[in-house]
DNA sequence: AGCCCAATTGACAGCGCTGTCAACATTCGC
DNA sequence: GCGAATGTTGACAGCGCTGTCAATTGGGCT
């Protein structure tokens, strides 16, 4: 004979405690999954939930409570575009509804001068719970300060430095150049060109020492003779460092890029200069983007795992805020070398040390 | 002598309040740019809320009253990786930053079985203030149906059909289409493959229908011999098709494809087989993504402005919210023919009718 | 000056939930 | 079988803000 609540816009957990009989609270518990509340008290709950579709009001849990159950991806407006950054979301749209998290998308200008500002704001009036971030913001002391300070847990995706709180999702950035390098070494390579990746991205410098790792083992020579261009991370730099390179009165035979736009614009520009690749020119990447599958020809590069990474940064942070935080707060991915069309044997050279 | 309120993690309502001397409610409708302020009270409440920098609790806003500030992005999860949702996140974030609104993203699969059910928990859950969706979930009665029974506004990105209710920012997809291939048309081309878009994407229907009428228009005959194959938006399914179309006795000299991706896949496969482009092998596009530059040769596309229209779809919606629509609910934006490399004058014929 | 209407302001009751703490129920140890 | 320890439950007071409505003020007019 009672107004079925069913007629409202959304149940209250009011609504649920008169329909399974207990107090306020004790839905509270139930639906927080806190201890000490009997057995058959909870199923009596959970069917009252079920019946009603009774979904908790996020406003009102994260006013009463500490938690808001929002969490922030932090990364720079220069990633915006990013397959990467794509790729980090989808992982961690995936983790956090399962835990019952929204996320919210944060580009901000990591050069700025009042980033500490921005991020501090965010954090007070969004009332996040916590964050995840990518170089190169991850790799600012500002900004990790910040969450420190602001007692916010925060795991940082592949952060180039050691981190001294917080959590952080790792891959084997260093070994993984070094793997690209022997590759090539073993297809017969000697005259090198390197594209290194944004200076600030910390985990670019790794993959450069990677590279530097490989020549010194095989041969100091080859590290002395080989050449270095800066690039930034984007097809254009890429282009660009592929233009310089290519003027050498020796060019290389072989260029490493420390990803895999850049190394699409290296192959680009040699296309344009009618240079064939993989036999005049090999050229590799590094993270296996979307791109790399897409360009003719497709490209040698290193898989990072940036999916099941985001993933498990969003499952370490969620668990932290938890309370539950299980293990150390650093965990390292392999990657993998993959190996496509964009390699081949060292053209013939006319002398032989 | 007091405690200084700066201590305190955020200034609250009521810090601002006594700091500027006048109630509660006052700083309130301050903040809500309500009227019937007088100028003296209001400068003096912005004034405190500038010495504490005073940010508004986002759930206690939603709480107590009837908005949330939180706009949701409802996509395809199919769209998930494109860089179409990209620049559409990013024109979304830079209109909702300004207006104090947090974007949330929302991949959905629009074939599941409950999609009216995610998004009516999610609606409920999340208290959001109005969405914004992409095809195919804008094409959906059911997900536009959904928001007009709870009562809130969205926004649709070129919608494939008349909307009922609700607000819609297009652009010219059918003129577009048109253009393109008289492009073409004009290049001698005569022999044509078009690669159609995701069926239940209806702005891909409305290119198709723009490439019909410029073949009618020229030639009922031409329209007669067009080849036409089905692609799923994907440069996989681009590859795919492009292989049924060069295996025809008479292979089209001209492909056009509804977006880039798809006609990325046309090149990679042309590539891969050795043929010429543009010279044996003309190619168009749609969209102007990144990828449009980033291959060899460069393609001839339409470039729609994604950014602005996202932009354009974020002020409709929050003036909607404000309660002040500016005009009428539906918007059309030019798009523009860009001619690259991809597509030359049709090889020679052997005859010609 | 006196009266009325509109502009301006504030008191107060929640929004739906969680934290605190006290009340009551059950179990254990001996 | 009794006190203590533990498990289980609910009453209640807000969280920071907005909506409602009543109180107060200021002007314009006669």
């Amino acid at each position: 004979m009672s107004n079925p609540p069913s007629q409202r816009a959304s149940a209250t957990i009011e609504d649920v405690a008169k329909l399974a009989g207990v107090s306020i609270k004790t839905v509270s518990r139930v639906v927080n999954s806190e201890p000490n509340v009997r057995v058959s008290t909870k199923a009596a709950v959970q069917a009252a939930i079920a019946e009603l579709n009774y979904q908790p009001n996020r406003s009102a849990r994260s006013l009463a409570g500490r938690r808001s159950y929002l969490i922030s991806l932090l990364y720079d407006t220069f990633l915006a575009q990013s397959a990467y950054i794509m790729r980090v979301q989808l992982g961690l749209l995936e983790e956090c509804r399962k835990a019952g998290y929204e996320l919210l998308i944060h580009p901000v200008n990591y050069e700025s001068e009042n980033l500490k500002e921005t991020i501090t704001r965010h954090i007070s009036q969004s009332h996040i719970d916590g964050a995840i971030m990518t170089p190169p913001i991850a790799d600012l002391l500002t900004v990790t300060n910040c969450f420190q300070q602001h007692n916010k847990p925060y795991v940082c995706l592949t952060p180039g430095r050691e981190l001294r709180s917080g959590l952080s999702v790792e891959t084997d950035n260093r070994f993984a150049a070094q793997k690209v390098t022997q590759h090539l070494l073993a297809l017969g390579h000697t005259r090198f060109g390197f594209v290194r990746g944004h200076p600030d991205h910390l985990a670019m410098v790794q993959r450069e020492q990677g590279f530097e790792d490989a020549l010194r083992e095989a041969a100091p020579a080859l590290a002395q003779s080989a050449m270095r261009v800066q690039g930034y991370n984007t097809f254009q730099s890429g282009m660009e460092a592929a233009a310089t390179l290519l003027a050498l009165p020796e060019p290389p035979t072989a260029i490493i890029a420390s990803n895999d736009e850049m190394a699409a614009g290296v192959i680009r520009y040699a296309n344009e200069r009618g240079l064939r690749i993989p036999e005049q020119l090999s050229v590799t990447g590094f993270d296996d983007s979307p791109i790399a599958e897409q360009i003719w020809p497709p490209l040698t590069t290193v898989r990072q795992p940036v999916q099941s990474m985001s993933v498990l940064a969003a499952k370490l942070l969620i668990a932290e805020l938890s309370g539950k935080r299980e293990g150390k707060g650093t965990t390292v991915e392999a990657s993998e070398l993959v190996i496509r069309g964009s390699t081949t044997k060292a053209p013939q050279q006319v002398s032989q040390k």
